[in-house]
DNA sequence: TTAAACTCCGTATGCCTTACGGAAAATTGT
DNA sequence: ACAATTTTCCGTAAGGCATACGGAGTTTAA
């Protein structure tokens, strides 16, 4: 907690020791960058300590342990990149909230693998939601529906951020394309699957597949889907 | 892929070792029970082997690896639950589809850790994606538009259910109620943050407190962001 | 000048996956 | 009935991980 609200609170003050070799924000730099490289079941205070040059247990000094680093991590990523001031209706601004964090989930996947089992919260997660609340103040919505109309966008963007990172994490680590991948497997499921068992998978595959030339156009599902939400929005506010 | 479709394949042949001890499907449910309990980092072969009475690498002659044996669970979770016929309109069965998968989550967690660098396709997985299109099968929809209404439908249950049970097992391990959490953690918040700065958090924050008795109430925002999904698609329907 | 506090890090413990090889068991082929 | 083959079960070992503990050396405060 001081940690996370290290910049309004001000380094401690008596430093009897040895001068600290890195500075706690480095730490937390070359979190992010292990982080972003390997994702978070293999990033390891080893990986970090090595980035720094330090050995592994110098890095106990500047964090307690694991989870708390992710947690700074976390705080950090999130003030990576300023909230642009809301201009136009509620609609578009909502657009920019949700393009906002699916930026962030492209930029971070591992983002999407945090399972604080505490909420850390910081300064820049403070100043997120008071920015996404505000892209609906005014709209007419009660501030019940103001935080609900938040955490669904939110939600939905989550959810289809983790499809398309997923996708993305497959089609890289693997070097098959979905189209390589869906030629090699066609065989087997045809010998396995009794024929006219899917007649609906089978028709909407096939043309999705064609459509999209993947198994799937995440951008696309992203953008549809937030488009459907917002339009339910506008029913609500009738 | 032989042990996904095993049921429709049957067993391979001459057996002419030792009888297996136990069957692959113990093996499966044997993983589930471990990763209900302790979750997806910390599931692990051996507690699977402790479960079953066999020693630790006796499992690898049932299934090449980790990866492989998660795979075989998500298959046989999604045939846990039978689907039921779909009957009424469109809007309750694709209620009934989030639903489905809502509750899903809620029975085991841990499908929303699974980051399978390979989407295994399994039986339960190609019937559970022809009952999801049947949800919107003659509403009018074109065959991309089936593909995208119920890939959205998904992503926003994936995005909720990830919030409920994040939440869920924040209470359950610390042992703390938000309320506690949060009177705890205001005095500190209170010295750190300037204030007025966050006037729309505050009120918002407040309010929505006051109403769930809690920070947030994860299957009421599922209902409410269900509702608004799927007046959006009604929109598009006309 | 001396005591306190702090940084850095070696070592040890106890988890984890999985490669390899050996002993025993069951079936197949003669 | 007997041998060859195949398969199961598992012991061992290598290489990864977090982190508790304690020691050596460094810097500041009294």
């Amino acid at each position: 907690m001081t940690l996370l609200w290290r910049r309004t609170l001000g380094t401690p003050q008596g430093a009897r020791g040895p001068k600290q070799r890195v500075s706690v924000d480095e730490v937390i730099q070359a979190g992010i960058a292990v982080a972003d490289a390997d994702g978070l079941p293999a990033f390891s205070m080893r990986k970090v300590a090595d980035r720094l040059g330090l050995k592994l247990m110098s890095i106990y000094t500047y964090v307690p342990g694991r989870p708390e680093l992710i947690g700074l991590m976390v705080d950090e990523v999130t003030g990576e990149i300023p909230h642009p001031p809301h201009h136009g209706d509620w609609r578009s601004r909502l657009t920019a909230v949700a393009r906002h964090q699916w930026d962030e989930y492209h930029r971070h996947p591992w983002l999407l693998q945090v399972e604080s089992s505490r909420p850390w919260i910081g300064p820049n997660g403070c100043d997120r939601y008071e920015w996404q609340l505000a892209a609906v103040d005014g709209a007419g919505l009660t501030d019940i529906q103001m935080d609900q109309v938040v955490t669904m966008v939110l939600a939905f963007t989550a959810g289809a951020a983790r499809m398309s990172v997923l996708a993305r994490h497959t089609t890289e680590e693997s070097g098959i394309s979905d189209v390589q991948w869906w030629d090699a497997n066609a065989p087997i499921l045809e010998k396995v699957m009794p024929p006219g068992a899917y007649p609906l998978a089978g028709r909407v595959g096939t043309a999705a597949g064609e459509e999209y030339n993947a198994v799937s156009d995440p951008d696309r599902s992203f953008r549809f889907g937030l488009e459907r939400l917002l339009d339910g929005v506008e029913v609500l506010l009738r």
